[in-house]
DNA sequence: TCTCCTGATGTCAGACTCTGACATCAACCA
DNA sequence: TGGTTGATGTCAGAGTCTGACATCAGGAGA
C-alpha cells in the first residue's frame, strides 16, 4: 500500500460535489474541500488548476473518446453521422451517472463563473471535433459547422436526458435531438422545439456581468 | 466642477488597456490600474465586478443597440435580415476604433480567462437577440437558431475587419460574412472559407484547462 | 446662509484564491 | 545500504474581491 490513500483526485472531486451541494459553490472554500478529502489546500491546486476545474475533470476523457470514435468510424460515413456516432459512443458512459449529472448541472447553472468554464470547454470540444473531421478530409468550413452542430445536439440531448422523468437513455435523446434538428432545418420545427430548451440552458445567470 | 475628476470609469478603462498592452494582463494588478486612473482599488471594484470586466464595458451598449434595432425594423423584414440590419447598425460605432479593437482582441486571445468572459458575453447577446426576435413573433426555436447565426456572422466579420489591411469598413465585412454563410449553406463553400478563421479565433489557449 | 442629505470616493480589515520554494518521507532501485 | 523519486506537507506571500464605516463637496430646502 502506498504512503497515502489512493485516488486523491477522485476524493477531491467527490468532496467538492458534496460541499457544493450543501453549502453552495461560493460558500465552499478550497480548504474545506481539501480537508474533507484528507489533503491540504496545496494538494488541491496540484490536481486542479483552479477551483472551478474540480467540476470539469471529465472533459478530457470525453474529448478523447469522441475524437477517437470520429477517427475510427468507417471512411464512407458522412461527417455529421461520424460525429453523431461519436456522441452515441459517449452516451453509455453517462448512463449510470444521471443523478450526478443532474446535481452538477444544478450547480453550474446557478454560477456564472462555472458557466463560463463550461462554455469554453464546449468550444474546445468543438475545436477538437473539427480537427478530427479534417483528418477525415472534410473541408475546414464544413468541419467547423458540423462540429458546432454536434455540440448543439449534444447539449440539447444531455439537457433533456438529465431531466427525463421517464429515464430514457441518453442515446435515445441524442437520436431525438438529431431528428428534431433535421426537422427544424427542414422548416417544420414547432415553437416548443427542443432547440429553445438547449439555448435556455446556457443562458448566463443574470448576475449583472 | 465636481469634487473629483469626471468619468472615472472611462479613465479606468483606458488605464487598464494601456497597462495590459505594455505589461500584459496578468502582470498588471488592479491596484496599478486604479492608481494610474487616479482612484483607489476599491473604486475600481465599484465600477467593475471583477478585473476582467474592465475590458467588456461596451457589451451593454452593444446589446442595447442591437436589440433596439431588431425591435424597430419594419415588421415585414425577415428575421435573419432584421438581425443583419442590427449588426450593420452597430458597424459604424466601431469604425473609428479599429486600433483599439485590435489591441483588445490581442489581449483577449492570449488569456483563457478573458476568452471565457467573451464567450459568455456572446452567449448573453445571442439570448437577447433571440428574445427580441420572439417579440417579432418568430417561433422560439427559429429565434434561437437565427440569433446564433447572427453571432457567428458578427464574430466572423469582426475578426476579418480587425485584421483587414485594406481597412475596408466593418459593414462590408458583415455583408461578406453573410454572403459566405449563404454560400456554405448552399454547399459551395471552399476549404479556406472564413468560417474556419472565425472558429480558430475562439479556440481556447492551450493553457491546459 | 444654515443644515441636512446624497453620492462618489477613501480607508481599513480580512477572507479567499493561487503560486513558488523548500521540506518530508515511504517506496523503489542499484 | 544508500540514493532517487514522487506525492504530499509547510510556509510565506501576492493578488482579488468584499463589507463596514468615514469623508466631504455640492445640492435642496428651511
Amino acid at each position: 500500500m502506498g504512503r497515502w490513500e489512493p485516488n486523491a483526485r477522485g476524493r477531491l472531486e467527490q468532496a467538492a460535489m458534496a460541499l457544493f451541494e450543501t453549502r453552495g459553490y461560493d460558500r465552499t472554500t478550497v480548504e474545506e474541500i481539501a480537508s474533507r478529502a484528507g489533503v491540504t489546500e496545496r494538494t488541491f491546486f496540484r490536481y486542479f488548476a483552479d477551483k472551478r476545474e474540480v467540476l470539469f475533470g471529465g472533459a478530457k476523457d470525453l474529448e478523447r473518446l469522441i475524437v477517437d470514435t470520429i477517427v475510427n468510424v468507417p471512411a464512407a460515413t458522412a461527417p455529421l453521422d461520424a460525429v453523431i456516432a461519436a456522441l452515441q459512443a459517449t452516451a453509455s458512459t453517462f448512463e449510470e451517472r444521471r443523478g450526478y449529472a443532474r446535481k452538477r448541472r444544478g450547480i453550474i447553472t446557478t454560477h456564472a463563473d462555472l458557466q463560463e468554464r463550461e462554455l469554453i470547454k464546449l468550444a474546445s470540444l468543438a475545436s477538437a471535433i473539427a480537427v478530427s473531421l479534417r483528418q477525415r478530409a472534410v473541408a475546414a468550413a464544413a468541419a467547423d459547422l458540423i462540429a458546432e452542430l454536434g455540440i448543439a445536439i449534444f447539449r440539447n440531448a444531455f439537457e433533456r436526458w438529465v431531466d427525463d422523468k421517464e429515464r430514457r437513455p441518453l442515446s435515445r435523446h441524442v437520436q431525438a435531438a438529431v431528428d428534431e434538428l433535421k426537422a427544424v432545418a427542414a422548416g417544420t420545427g414547432t415553437s416548443s422545439s427542443r432547440l429553445r430548451t438547449a439555448n435556455a440552458s446556457r443562458r448566463p445567470s443574470s448576475k449583472g456581468r
